[in-house]
DNA sequence: CCCCACTCAATCACATACGCGCATAATCCT
DNA sequence: AGGATTATGCGCGTATGTGATTGAGTGGGG
């Protein structure tokens, strides 16, 4: 299919940086003349920069195309984490989502199983995936845009979480390290994820498996027993006896 | 059933990603034309994306693909009008870019021809253009987003906006009325446009010439001898002696 | 400066997919 | 229960994508 080896390709070039055509063309397994073909197409649309012989990725669907790969890794823990997040949403409630592959997975969800919400977000895939959406105001807050996840941060962002007030906030997470606090890669977007957790009446973790024991730079939070999370079922029995003994509400999806 | 099938068709794609429509018909138990009548109306309610051979979930492409047609309207006309723009801006200063497709040439210039410049727009598609960008940092403006033109509108935006201030501000405008205002199609978006221009130092009205005469619901504010214009050769006769007399700088590109 | 290798775009033939019309089966309404 | 409406499946002509070939154009090396 078409569409699909375009995507073959634009991963290649992401994964290899710059290749000739040939070597593209051994990699998706297709003749010289549609790979020719492809990346024609795929100029027009200014996500390939093409020179003799070869072509690469342009710089500003570098990030796009490391976002849909993140995106890839793990989806099926982060779709049934999405799932469980989904059946928790309260209809005509106010909910934050913050910037992430398995928050955007949840407005996925949202988009084909609409529920009437209030939603506000940080995210512009987010936003984006739900404009439109009958029964669903979307909100994006103001900020600095972070281009690596597309998202709103820094001292607008900050005044704007001020003003407003949630339901419920789901957060995606860069990492839960051994000391048992949230850790973020930006210092932005750790001090925005601090924030967000301050103002919404119940606040959730959506975490895969993988994200426990990673460590990131930038503190967000201590995990506490306010703050519920939802993971797969990869979460060794180590952390599971460590969020119960701190009392986190932990829901495992299989 | 159908409704049931097509449901069915959504969670497989949302499920499986891309997929040929043999996978499908196989999937849900059809027979392939069957599936292609499904695809086809699913594809006018814009939930799937076809191509030849298979279709996927349809990614925020909604809002996209109308932007990306009003886009094509006057292209000439607005790429000339955005040289001229470019051509006005100072390094180092504060711009703000309205939405629109005319804003968007501009920014599209200034990916390729980067001037330092902090930014700020409350239109996603610029942003995301300008994202990454060297020596330009990208401020998105929180707020309601509108599907139509992809922009923030909004209490939200209208407070950013109260603490923001302006070297340049690049105004879009839906049309201007034979009173000698500018109107807006939207209400919300009419009244971001006029705080927009009393946050700035100085005014730009970018507007190809298909635009005077023109009338809307929303008024945004009247013309002023303040208020800079940039528009095309189009502009009749009349409405550049109408300008002259409201002592509008107006400067017509070819 | 010329030559050679390589790349590119256009063309043709083939395979596959698409949309349409028609016949049949299922469903709905009265 | 019967007629009408709608949905489904099959076959056919057409459209589209793919791969091989050819001729023109480009860049590097002698």
């Amino acid at each position: 299919m078409k569409a699909d080896r375009s995507a073959q390709i634009q991963h290649y070039l992401y994964a290899s940086g710059p290749a000739s055509v040939q070597a593209i063309a051994a990699a998706v397994g297709a003749s010289l003349a549609t790979v020719r073909r492809d990346l024609h197409l795929l100029q027009t649309t200014g996500t390939i920069l093409r020179d003799h012989g070869g072509a690469r990725i342009a710089d500003r669907a570098g990030v796009e195309v490391a976002f849909a790969r993140r995106e890839q890794q793990n989806l099926a823990a982060k779709r049934a984490i999405a799932g469980a997040a989904h059946a928790r949403l309260t209809p005509g409630s106010t909910v934050f989502l913050d910037a992430g592959t398995t928050t955007l997975q949840l407005a996925r969800r949202l988009r084909l199983n609409p529920v009437a919400l209030n939603l506000i977000t940080n995210c512009i895939p987010i936003a984006l995936e739900l404009s439109g959406v009958p029964q669903i105001t979307v909100t994006l807050l103001g900020g600095r845009l972070r281009p690596e996840n597309a998202s709103m941060v820094g001292s607008l962002t900050e005044r704007a979480l001020n003003d407003l007030w949630f339901d419920q906030v789901f957060l995606g997470v860069g990492a839960v390290a051994p000391d048992a606090c949230i850790y973020s890669l930006d210092p932005d977007e750790a001090r925005a994820n601090a924030q967000m957790l301050t103002r919404a009446s119940t606040a959730t973790l959506l975490t895969d498996a993988s994200k426990f024991g990673r460590s990131l730079t930038w503190k967000v939070a201590a995990l506490t027993a306010q703050l519920g999370i939802i993971t797969d079922a990869g979460l060794p029995s180590d952390w599971r006896r460590r969020l119960a003994d701190i009392g986190c509400p932990v829901q495992v999806v299989p």
